[in-house]
DNA sequence: CTTGGTGTGATGC
DNA sequence: TGCATCACA
């Protein structure tokens, strides 16, 4: 039972960390994250610790909370669709879940901003180099037994660790000394998170998951303690029943009330037998175990939900009463599902197979759930609407007063799907796959000419459109038809126009070729005319979008990413010999091709068979419109679908620049007005909804020396969590958009260590013949394009000096 | 009207 | 086994 050591991380107010990492003026101030802004002031669905000590809760309304602090800033989450749009906090979170995973194999998503991670085996691993855990290793950790429980002060914090650490070593209890060493690595975890995400987060640490979580609540914010099995009774003496996971809601009550239970103590009295009686067999072995620390729940893998649903509430008036209502609703919810469906796809590669509808109903004010499910066919949306409408038929009862009435009203409506199952990558069902194939496997099985396949492209359509290479059916849905030979041609083609599809192979390449790049051999060219050969594979760590690359250097930056695509390998052939082949899964929706329509481009789209071109530009228009109306909707839809990139700094426009030969980096602020959102809204990693964008060219970590060398002893001085260094509180803000910075060069840079140096941006010579030419592998040099912007640009050397 | 939107898991047919 | 429903976070 002791054997395992468990970490609950949980997230410091979210959603609020998110918007402040938007939007970094937030900083510092009192903040509460709302949704639904018309009625008094909105719902709040996070608060920050500042607006905490204004008295300010969850489940306050936006107006509420100004009367207790005048001062705070609400944030609206966007709204799409008539509905809040949470995808920005789901990415963020899973932002942070890659950072755990980089610490354990065990990492179990238990919500949008918490995460259990077993690591037990880290702490095997590093308490063989068997050194004695000193106090300076576990700066933000408090014990439980050793310090009073629910106070965050620092003599105390330190005094109760440091005797705690003395203990244990002095007896030799090795089972302590496994979660001191927990300890470390869960700060070490939790400066990782900072420093690759900028979040801050607490953590609880102990042997299940019932006291990782119980303790990661004792100190919070951005703090992590650790629970011995010594320390539980100690806890548990004053912990009241519902602050137990599993306890906090009917069945919590119904043990107090029926027990006379206050606190997890009180619990200790009964025998298992007794417990057991009270309640059901295995309710009681659970009460009786936990009432003494023990919890064999394990810590499951699992990184990604079991199911992607989207539900919303029609309280009151609002209740809907109509066919059309029903339908207009329903349309909403399976856009949602259909969009986050496809991305998923990308993600995760799986299906899903069943797609449940849920609707709550108002029959004289009484409340009666239900849910139906049947098959997921396809993730169009319309046929994910028409099957969801089926299902949900059956609720309109009483159709008493006209063909449209729907009855009893429907007050809640929600649409989830699950089920999903594994796309296998020998299966080429998916135009991802299709994208895989590599030129090997192409030349390798004899597969057909592109005339040849043009050939078969154009019986299988109307022959109107030489460039197709997929097949249509009727309801919109397509299949990739072609092999490498001239899916070369058409990648580049994507490439070239598409920012979706970019974005879509930068993210795929993210997850999948990255390494397998850095180490296949990717000397022989597939294509003059694909290919730059001046592209290397330096350019993987760096990838950019359009905004700030100029034309030639974009096309070498694409075909590369297409090159790394081919270089994958072990894809069957595509070629048409499934023309015939109609299972549902060969097939790809618009929506699957287009995650985004408004970004869809017209020379993608011109790839298309022309009737479906004809569908694609309508949507577009509709999109086009629809933004129009919503410009939020516009940005968040920037952001949603990309890489880390944008998340990790959504207010800058990112442009992974680095070169050789000196040894100072530079990032270079170029502050963009709101005026250019319609030349930056073709670039997928520009965000426009904050006031200030900047162009980090490239940051190296003698900047961070630098600022702390400036350090005065004198000064008010702050700790930085990431460099453990001193930073005076004036210089404290910048110091962590340092570490932002320096986080998203590395991403750029692939995540490696060793960050690799730079000129100053506004020395860069603009012709490239006059960069350093001796370079690694005789490589040339990127081309910068920061003059672009025509702003005056600031050094960082000049942005993070004292002011 | 109004702690809303999402998600997981247990239970019982 | 699969689905509907509930409970909880």
């Amino acid at each position: 039972m002791m054997d395992r050591i468990i970490a609950l991380v949980d997230m410091d107010c979210f959603y609020c960390q998110v918007e402040a990492r938007l939007n970094p003026s937030l900083k510092g101030k009192p903040l509460a994250v709302v949704q639904y802004n018309k009625w008094k002031g909105g719902g709040i669905i996070a608060v920050n610790y500042e607006a905490r000590e204004f008295g300010v809760t969850r489940s306050m309304r936006g107006d509420e909370a100004r009367k207790k602090c005048p001062d705070i800033i609400l944030v609206h989450v966007p709204e799409v669709r008539g509905k809040a749009d949470l995808s920005k906090y789901r990415d963020a979170g899973r932002e942070v879940v890659d950072v755990f995973c980089q610490f354990s194999e065990c990492v179990q998503r238990a919500s949008v901003d918490e995460a259990y991670i077993d690591i037990t085996e880290s702490v095997e691993q590093r308490i063989n180099n068997l050194y004695q855990v000193q106090p300076s290793h576990l700066p933000t950790t408090f014990v439980v037994g050793s310090t009073d429980i629910d106070s965050n002060d620092e003599d105390g914090r330190q005094r109760g660790l440091v005797s705690w650490l003395e203990n244990i070593y002095e007896l030799q209890d090795t089972a302590q000394q496994r979660l001191a060493v927990a300890g470390i690595i869960v700060e070490e975890m939790r400066t990782a998170v900072f420093r690759q995400t900028g979040f801050r987060c607490s953590a609880g640490i102990s042997h299940n998951k019932i006291l990782g979580k119980l303790a990661c609540g004792l100190h919070k914010p951005n703090r992590q303690t650790i629970l011995p099995p010594a320390g539980v009774m100690d806890l548990y003496k004053t912990l009241p029943v519902r602050k137990v996971r599993n306890l906090g809601g009917k069945f919590g009550c119904v043990v107090v009330e029926q027990l006379g239970c206050k606190v997890m103590a009180d619990l200790l009295q009964f025998t298992e037998r007794q417990l057991q009686q009270q309640f059901h067999e295995k309710m009681g072995t659970w009460l009786y175990n936990i009432a003494r620390g023990i919890d064999s729940d394990p810590v499951t893998k699992r990184l990604v939900s079991k199911s992607v649903g989207c539900c919303k509430k029609f309280p009151g008036r609002q209740a809907l009463t109509t066919k059309t209502d029903v339908q207009f609703w329903l349309s909403e919810l399976s856009a949602e599902v259909a969009e986050r469906l496809a991305k998923d796809l990308i993600e995760n590669k799986r299906r899903a197979k069943l797609l449940t509808v849920s609707y709550h109903q108002d029959i004289n004010s009484d409340f009666t759930s239900s849910s139906r499910s049947g098959p997921l066919t396809s993730y169009d949306p319309q046929r994910i609407q028409a099957d969801a409408f089926e299902l949900v038929k059956k609720s309109n009862t009483g159709s008493v007063g006209g063909p449209d009435v729907w009855n009893p009203p429907l007050v809640f409506l929600g649409l989830s799907v699950g089920k999903f199952v594994d796309e296998g990558t020998t299966q080429s069902s998916t135009i991802h796959d299709f994208f895989k194939a590599t030129q090997k496997e192409s030349s390798k099985d004899g597969s057909k000419n592109v005339t040849e396949l043009k050939k078969v492209v154009d019986d299988n359509t109307d022959g109107a459109d030489n460039h197709c290479i997929m097949q249509v059916k009727e309801c919109g849905e397509i299949k990739p038809l072609a092999n490498l030979k001239n899916s070369c041609e058409v990648v580049s083609d994507m490439c070239k126009a598409s920012s979706t599809s970019k974005s879509f192979f930068m993210k795929y390449l993210k997850q999948h070729s990255i390494a397998t790049c850095a180490e296949t051999n990717i000397d022989q060219p597939i294509s003059k005319s694909v290919l730059d050969p001046d592209s290397d594979d330096d350019l993987f760590e760096s990838p950019v979008t359009d905004m700030e690359t100029p034309k030639e250097e974009k096309s070498s930056l694409l075909s590369t990413t297409t090159r790394a695509e081919f270089n994958l390998g072990a894809s069957t052939s595509l070629v048409g010999n499934q023309v015939d082949d109609d299972t549902t899964e060969m097939w790809v929706s618009l929506t699957e091709l287009f995650p985004d329509i408004s970004k869809a481009d017209d020379d993608v789209v011109a790839l298309l068979p022309t009737p479906l071109q004809k569908r694609v530009q309508a949507q577009i228009e509709k999109a086009k419109h629809d933004s129009n109306v919503s410009s939020k909707h516009v940005s968040a839809n920037l952001t949603s679908d990309d890489t880390n990139m944008t998340h990790t700094s959504d207010s800058w426009l990112v442009g992974g620049h680095t070169q050789a030969e000196t040894d100072r980096a530079t990032v270079s602020y170029v502050p963009l007005n709101h005026g250019d959102e319609a030349e930056t809204s073709s670039a997928s990693h520009c965000k426009t909804d904050t006031s200030h964008a900047y162009l980090v060219t490239s940051v190296t970590p003698s900047i961070c020396e630098e600022s702390n060398a400036e350090n005065n002893q004198n000064v008010v001085c702050e700790t930085c969590p990431q460099c453990r260094k001193d930073v005076p509180l004036s210089e404290y803000a910048e110091h962590l958009d340092f570490h932002a910075a320096e986080k998203l060069h590395k991403e750029l840079n692939g995540g490696s260590v060793h960050v690799r140096t730079a000129v100053t941006t506004s020395t860069l010579p603009k012709n490239p013949s006059e960069l350093p030419t001796k370079r690694k592998r005789g490589r040339l040099p990127r081309k910068l394009s920061v003059t672009d912007c025509g702003k005056k640009m600031r050094s960082i050397t000049t942005f993070f000096a004292p002011k």
